[in-house]
DNA sequence: AATCTATCCTGTTAGC
DNA sequence: TGCTAACAGGATAGAT
């Protein structure tokens, strides 16, 4: 579920503690998440410096001094938590050993010594596995076989109309299927599409390709691409929306959930000015969409 | 080439 | 009370 908004929000909250960290050890508590992690995983990160933590669509990039990129990806239910020793244990002279408080679903621990000498620990837990981390060791990072088709990201004024016209042009698949599209755009997934296409007031039904006009851009396009745009900036804004598993680094909740209009929301009323139309939900390639069929065309 | 479907996983909840 | 089934859903491989 960690979309493109939680997974920043992932970052933002790792960032201070993990750019410039030198990584003592990385302990894998089993072989595989969604994939295997890859050979020597453990052994290629240990002795490295991290140089900093980017994004691109979901995926987490950890940057390291030899140039590796760590790719990251959440899957649904993937969370990072910040172990951190405590004061009576960092006081000089004490007792100190590295606490071991391993969580069910832990899978992977990043032990750190920071830029400031604090050693700390960076656990990743997954109950459902549909995470993974992989290791890029070659040429472009744009290259790699995951990124180089991601379309563009919703973050930033790129997006726009006509951009959008343009990559939506000819596709029959309907307009909800198609912005989940991670070709198509970069890091939407199921809530904030319904939410996108709420604001935009278009129906998710809708063959993609209609609201594409001759010459490109349309009045439906630009209403899109700004609902896209703006959802993303609030959510992100808000830390993320917090449901079932997503929880931010420091262990607290975003709250962008309070502010969904349609998603989880079947039977509630339209919120949309003089809409009294009610919330449905319908199935479209196996996932629920919420919209409400009388605003949304 | 475009589009659809099955698959991976486990915790939670709804229904009987 | 305990069981089963549905559901959450990102990305990919394979089928159509």
């Amino acid at each position: 579920m960690p979309e493109l908004p939680e997974v920043e929000t992932v970052r933002r909250g790792l960032q201070p503690i993990m750019e410039g960290a030198h990584i003592d050890s990385v302990e894998l508590r089993r072989p595989d998440l969604r994939f295997p992690f890859p050979r020597g995983f453990a052994e290629r990160l240990r002795g490295q410096e991290i140089i900093a933590l980017g994004r691109r669509a979901k995926y987490l990039l950890i940057h390291l001094e030899t140039s590796d990129v760590v790719l990251c990806h959440l899957g649904m239910s993937g969370s990072f938590r910040i172990d951190q020793d405590d004061e009576e244990q960092q006081a000089p002279g004490a007792f100190h050993h590295p606490r071991s408080k391993v969580e069910k679903h832990d899978h992977a621990v990043f032990h750190l010594t920071s830029g400031d000498g604090r050693t700390l620990r960076v656990v990743y837990n997954d109950p459902r596995r549909f995470g993974f981390m992989l290791l890029h060791d070659e040429g472009p990072l744009d290259s790699h076989p995951l990124l180089a088709t991601l379309g563009i990201e919703p973050t930033g004024n790129a997006l726009d109309g006509a951009l959008l016209a343009e990559r939506l042009r000819g596709k029959r698949t309907p307009l909800k299927a198609a912005l989940l599209d991670q070709r198509v755009i970069a890091g939407l997934g199921n809530i904030y599409v319904c939410e996108a296409l709420w604001r935009a007031r278009l129906s998710p039904k809708r063959s993609a390709d209609t609201i594409v006009a001759r010459r490109g851009t349309s009045e439906r396009c630009e209403r899109l691409a700004t609902s896209i745009r703006a959802v993303i900036a609030e959510a992100i804004a808000a830390g993320g929306s917090s449901l079932r598993d997503y929880v931010k680094a420091d262990g607290s909740l975003g709250y962008f959930q309070h502010a969904f209009k349609v998603y989880g929301r079947e039977g509630h009323a339209c919120g949309h000015d003089e809409c009294s139309g009610t919330v449905r939900r319908i199935v479209q390639g196996g996932r629920s969409t919420f919209y409400c069929p009388s605003c949304q065309r």
